[in-house]
DNA sequence: GTATTGATCTTCT
DNA sequence: GAAGATCAATACA
C-alpha cells in the first residue's frame, strides 16, 4: 500500500554514505530483501531494485493484510487490521521479518512476486520520518487507502 | 486531543 | 559522542 524510494545519490539513503556491512544487501542484485535495524528497536524491510553494485531500494512502509491476519494479530498484539502493518516497523513485526531474512531472494519461498490483481491509483507525496531530502515526492501510496502509516503527509 | 520522550543498534563525526 | 528511513508509552491541555 505504501512505499518509499531510496537511491545512491539520495542524502537520506543508507547507500549514500557508501557501502557498509549492514547495507551490503542494498548493493547486491535486485529482487532481494534488505533488512536493517531502525533506531535500534525496529526492523525495516526494503526491496533491492537495481543492478549489483548500485545501492538502490524500495522501503516497504505499509501493506494491507490479506492472508494470515490472525498470525499478524498474534505477533502485533492488536486487533485493528489497519494497524497491523501501517508503518515500516509494524510491517516487519507483522510479517515476522528480521535480520534472518536480510538478503533473502523474494522469488523464492516463503516469498513470491506476483503482478497486481487490478489497476490501482497511486499518489506520490513527500517522504515520512526522515530529515534530509524530505521534500522529494518519493513516497508512493494507493489513493484513499486507510492502510497507510498516515492518511496524508502533513501539508 | 496533541506533544514529548524512552528504547537501543549501526554508522558517522 | 550524536543522530537516524520508528513505535509506543507517558505527560500535558
Amino acid at each position: 500500500m505504501e512505499t518509499e524510494a531510496y537511491e545512491p545519490d539520495d542524502p537520506a539513503s543508507h547507500s549514500f554514505a557508501g557501502r557498509t556491512p549492514r547495507n551490503a544487501t542494498m548493493f547486491g542484485p535486485a529482487g532481494r530483501l534488505y533488512v536493517y535495524r531502525s533506531y535500534g528497536v525496529h526492523w525495516c524491510a526494503n526491496v533491492v531494485c537495481a543492478q549489483e553494485g548500485v545501492g538502490a531500494a524500495i522501503l516497504l512502509r505499509a501493506l494491507e493484510p490479506t492472508a494470515g491476519i490472525e498470525v499478524m494479530r498474534q505477533r502485533r498484539g492488536v486487533d485493528d487490521v489497519r494497524l497491523l502493518a501501517s508503518g515500516p516497523g509494524r510491517l516487519t513485526q507483522a510479517l515476522g521479518i528480521s535480520d534472518a531474512h536480510d538478503g533473502a531472494d523474494l522469488r523464492e519461498p516463503p516469498f513470491a512476486l506476483k503482478p497486481p490483481r487490478a489497476e490501482v491509483a497511486v499518489v506520490a507525496s513527500t517522504r515520512i520520518g526522515i530529515t534530509r531530502a524530505s521534500d522529494l515526492l518519493w513516497r508512493y501510496s494507493l489513493a484513499g487507502s486507510s492502510f497507510v502509516s498516515r492518511p496524508r503527509p502533513r501539508a
